[in-house]
DNA sequence: TTTGAGCGT
């Protein structure tokens, strides 16, 4: 299950992301998208869960919440080469 | 090489 997650602070890590949703499961992988030229987050990252179950509980537990003083925004990602 | 809606260096 890719999960699409938003409205990150820009001082996010991918082990701040990461961390979030392994409080809700196991978390193949977890990526904040960081810009080339400031080198510094764009604000949304994707993270990767193997338990279909535990990603849907992560993304309805996690969407909306405060998570370093900003309300995130956690929802399933689309795929990059086709539509649902 | 920007600061707040969105879908990947």
């Amino acid at each position: 299950m890719n999960i699409f997650v938003a409205s990150l602070d820009y001082g996010m890590t991918n082990e701040d992301l990461q961390d979030l949703f392994e409080d809700y499961g196991s978390v193949s992988s977890a990526k904040i998208i960081f810009d080339k030229f400031t080198g510094r987050s764009k604000g949304f990252g994707f993270v990767e869960m193997d338990d279909n179950q535990e990603a849907d509980n992560a993304i309805e537990e996690l969407n909306e919440s405060e998570v370093n003083g900003r309300k995130i925004v956690v929802k399933k990602a689309r795929p990059k080469d086709a539509a649902w």
